[in-house]
DNA sequence: GTGAAAGCGCTAACAC
DNA sequence: GTGTTAGCGCTTTCAC
């Protein structure tokens, strides 16, 4: 069914229809009324296809989880925040009268044939120099990142949890409980997440003259990386703390000090700066930072939105995350 | 950059660009590798929307979360089996070539535009004369259920795990463990879930002679509205066990019924039939089925493409799940 | 106030 | 082998 149909039905001319289904032109109220009930009658709906076409807009943003590529694992367990985010950009979406697509990393084969003519893209978590958002930019798509694009420091389109603050409030209280030496656990991304939570880190470290203890484990090293990492942060001497920034990490690094007789939270205390799962199951609990996935999709969305209508939004937006202090570091 | 400026750029027609892009037509293997170089060089990316337009598919299928509709809420916590089943859907499309569309619930205004131009649905746990279901029908556009639809029942493209068994199995379990009167408390959707599950509770009670106990408790009542059922519940008399299709129910009921001074798993038994954070991370853990949302996605995969190549896919198909015995039902 | 017609970028008959 | 051309369904300019 067509505006030709609709247009023949309704006894006149394919641009009267169109006019009238979209407001626009001079038509006499009674016609556009007209038109309206013949074209609700049929349940006439525009072919979203071609009037993209036409408007070269589709409606629909693109989602694209960096983590999620490089992990190699669209259902991972205990990513929390993703899972949370992707449905709240989706209600976000939504609310917007847009539809929100999920695509892979558009660098690899195949690349779904829609991906290029979305409206624009929210982007999780970019790597340092990331070929999907060099991509993006070549094609001028407009996008926003979930996390700041690390390298591109002039970019403004992000929105993000203020993780400074909620690192420094995550050092502020393991030392509060005594913690001297405190060992950072970081993943291996190249992105903002890992590289501003060790900057955080160095800087303390400094302040308070100690040496830093930097681990790196890769993000898809699971719970049982961390329990192995563990037995080397043990042996190279048991720290005050442990700050994963991850809560699997978090969670197997804990049980690997338990493991190899160090007590939590009595020896050492574990934090992580991303609750999950993994990190409220755990026994004990442990201590984490929850992230804002709602509060920051609306954001992003808020940015992305006003990129598409060709405005200037105003960016980049910070969200509140919440330290929730756990059995991992109670004294 | 479109057709004609390949076709420009290469010194040939459009038709010879669009032909050696596609693998189609006459051409000899030098054009067509020249072409190919030629577009490689300029980033040329077919539009989407104007290929979508003569072939009428967008290589882009549509995913509709029919109980998240009905909950108002696509951030919901301890929603496992969705969460995942996103996720799973969506590697499991982009495999196959194609993205997959969160859309929201197509009755409620306004509908994203691309909504009607996709190749294809995948809707989980239809309701009974799902209106959703009933749009899709009239427009001819493919669709797939995560769950039988109800009352359906020669709608064979569906595929989902096997609820029957494991509703069997959860409740052989708790008979062994010495359980007599079982109690069921299910959600409030008419969705072939809840349907399917009451139907073997009843025909397990009508074999043993017991009186059927059914409660119902509305899906977005979550772990609180567990927690007040289970006084209602013991008044009504404290059963030996009780099997809660979802997990947030099953941790609230179990909360409810130690508050009410009801041992578990001493004095009675909780299972759900629907594993997720809840029921892992209560106090005793939930004995819990693990449903299998990534054979479930593949399987919807496999027969959606079936049915938009216009074939006459192998369906339905069930998927298995898995009984985890945790410490609600271990004497 | 209304409608004819051009054209968005692409594909596929059908000429050449 | 290669190119011309007619649309796909829609919006929009511009005559009437």
């Amino acid at each position: 069914m067509t505006v030709k149909d609709v247009a023949r039905r309704a006894g006149v001319s394919i641009t009267a229809v169109s006019h009238a289904l979209n407001g626009k032109g001079t038509l006499s109220a009674a016609t556009r009324e007209h038109i309206r009930a013949v074209a609700d009658a049929m349940g006439y709906e525009a072919d979203a296809l071609a009037r993209g076409l036409r408007r070269s807009t589709m409606g629909a943003v693109g989602l694209l989880l960096r983590s999620l590529d490089a992990l190699g694992d669209y259902t991972p367990a205990g990513v929390d925040v993703f899972e949370k985010f992707v449905g709240a950009a989706a209600s976000q979406a939504l609310a917007r009268g847009l539809s929100l697509m999920l695509v892979p990393d558009l660098t690899r084969a195949p690349v779904p044939p829609p991906a290029f003519s979305m409206d624009g893209y929210i982007v999780t978590n970019p790597h340092v120099d990331d070929p999907v958002v060099a991509l993006l930019e070549k094609r001028s798509i407009p996008y926003v990142t979930y996390g700041r694009a690390p390298g591109r420091p002039d970019f403004p389109y992000w929105a993000c949890e203020d993780d400074t603050a909620s690192a420094q409030q995550v050092l502020a209280h393991l030392e509060t409980a005594g913690a001297r030496e405190i060992v950072l656990v970081q993943g291996t991304d190249p992105n903002s997440w890992n590289l501003v939570h060790e900057d955080v880190y160095r800087a303390w470290c400094a302040r308070r003259a100690t040496t830093p203890r930097l681990y790196e484990l890769a993000e898809g090293a699971g719970v049982e990386g961390g329990v192995e990492l563990a037995a080397r942060i043990a042996a190279d001497g048991v720290p005050d703390a442990v700050f994963c920034l991850t809560g699997r990490h978090a969670a197997g690094v804990q049980r690997g000090l338990r493991a190899c007789g160090v007590d939590v939270p009595g020896r050492t205390l574990v934090a992580t700066a991303s609750d999950s799962e993994h990190a409220r199951g755990a026994q004990p609990a442990i201590s984490a930072v929850v992230l804002n996935p709602v509060d920051s999709a609306a954001a992003l969305l808020d940015i992305l939105q006003g990129l598409i209508a060709g405005e200037r939004p105003e960016a980049p937006r910070v969200t509140k995350s919440l330290f929730r202090v756990r059995e991992s570091t109670r004294r």
